[in-house]
DNA sequence: AACTATTTATAAGA
DNA sequence: TTCTTATAAATAGTT
């Protein structure tokens, strides 16, 4: 803004951009102060320069003003993933200890940790880790548990499947040679006993004389007590 | 600027202050942008007024700044607290983000959540609870032997004393009457043996006779194989 | 918020 | 980069 007016667009010529970035850096830098000082504000100023260099101002510490932009933005700001859950509202600096003493807790769960706690500490642990283990054991088992219920609902279906195919196929056959149906019984038995094996020992295949409709089979589930 | 010179300090009157914040903000902001413009840099401006009134500026998307900021930083940057350790800088989503992860895995890590987990995580989460377990009940026979070792050490210790003790009483006596002897014995025979059957069971308290200079007795630690 | 006398900032040149 | 200087911009004090 001297000797001629300058449109506000990117300047072509490298060398002129580079002096009128190192001046009008200076100014701007100049500026911030003054408006923090003059009028008590809290001001920070952040400049990369297009070859990367980075230049900075704050009136008061960085950290400080980054924080509180964080604060100030931290109920605006959008809640994104699901997973994110109802956290309390914290300060960035809450929020890093946090983590802090989460992933410490974490290193120490799995055993990576052990500095500074004393014999109570880590028999506390063990009990936690004990309880852990318990409960998750548990949880593996009611999976395992409703595997294998599902597995059972599945094979009673095919058993109900083949058992109607089976009908079908002897009252086709009443209107076929004996040979026919023979021969379409021993296709149903194998791919009924395919499907109940490779997955579930614990029931063995039904016989083909076994028509009763009880599907709803109770298993002993391998529960600990 | 204008009409008169202005020192750089704080203006007193509230009124005055306010104004000049006012057109100071809107000039400083005018000139970030332009910088950023003539220049091709990134520049991000943030201020609070003495009111606590936020105002930003960022070039391109603050977050992105923000971010470039901090990957400048992340190794100069002043690390405080002892407990913080070396976290990287994060955004302070990024740090919610994180917080809830950990807060979740240490949830499944007790055992409390098993929401939305198929059978190979809690297998794994089984196995990593197990090493966890096992290596921190090796810490615990650690810092119980340890405890024992120094509990040794300092049996010992006493049991020396114990001995120098006898040793200058029997030097006394010499020029005693028998009665004094037999007493002082007595009171060291107490001391001695209360101080290490109260921590460990495993050395039953050396008797008066035992004058061997051994003083590094080594111990069957109760570790597991 | 608008005006304007001045101070500052800065574009171009050295 | 820095200095100089003519000129554009910003702004202090006033209305």
């Amino acid at each position: 803004m001297a000797r001629q007016k300058r449109r506000i667009k990117k300047i072509d010529n490298v060398t002129a951009r580079q002096v009128t970035f190192c001046k009008r850096r200076r100014g701007i830098f100049k500026k911030a102060q003054e408006l923090s000082v003059l009028c008590d504000a809290k001001v920070a100023l952040l400049v990369f320069s297009a070859t990367g260099k980075f230049y900075e101002y704050a009136s008061s510490s960085m950290k400080d003003i980054l924080t509180r932009y964080n604060q100030h933005f931290h109920d605006i700001n959008q809640r994104q993933g699901p997973l994110e859950m109802q956290l309390e509202d914290n300060t960035y600096n809450e929020l890093r200890k946090k983590v802090a003493e989460k992933t410490q807790q974490l290193r120490r769960m799995k055993g990576e940790d052990f500095e500074g706690l004393n014999l109570d500490d880590v028999q506390h642990m063990e009990e936690r880790l004990e309880e852990g283990l318990k409960r998750v054991i548990m949880a593996k088992e009611k999976l395992i548990a409703d595997e294998i219920v599902a597995l059972q609902k599945k094979g009673n279906k095919l058993e109900d499947e083949r058992k109607q195919l089976k009908q079908k196929m002897i009252m086709i056959s009443k209107g076929k040679t004996p040979s026919m149906v023979d021969s379409n019984i021993a296709i149903q038995e194998t791919f009924s006993s395919d499907s109940m094996n490779n997955v579930c020992s614990c029931n063995s295949g039904p016989s083909i004389e076994d028509d009763s409709s009880d599907t709803s089979l109770k298993l002993g589930l391998p529960f600990p007590d």
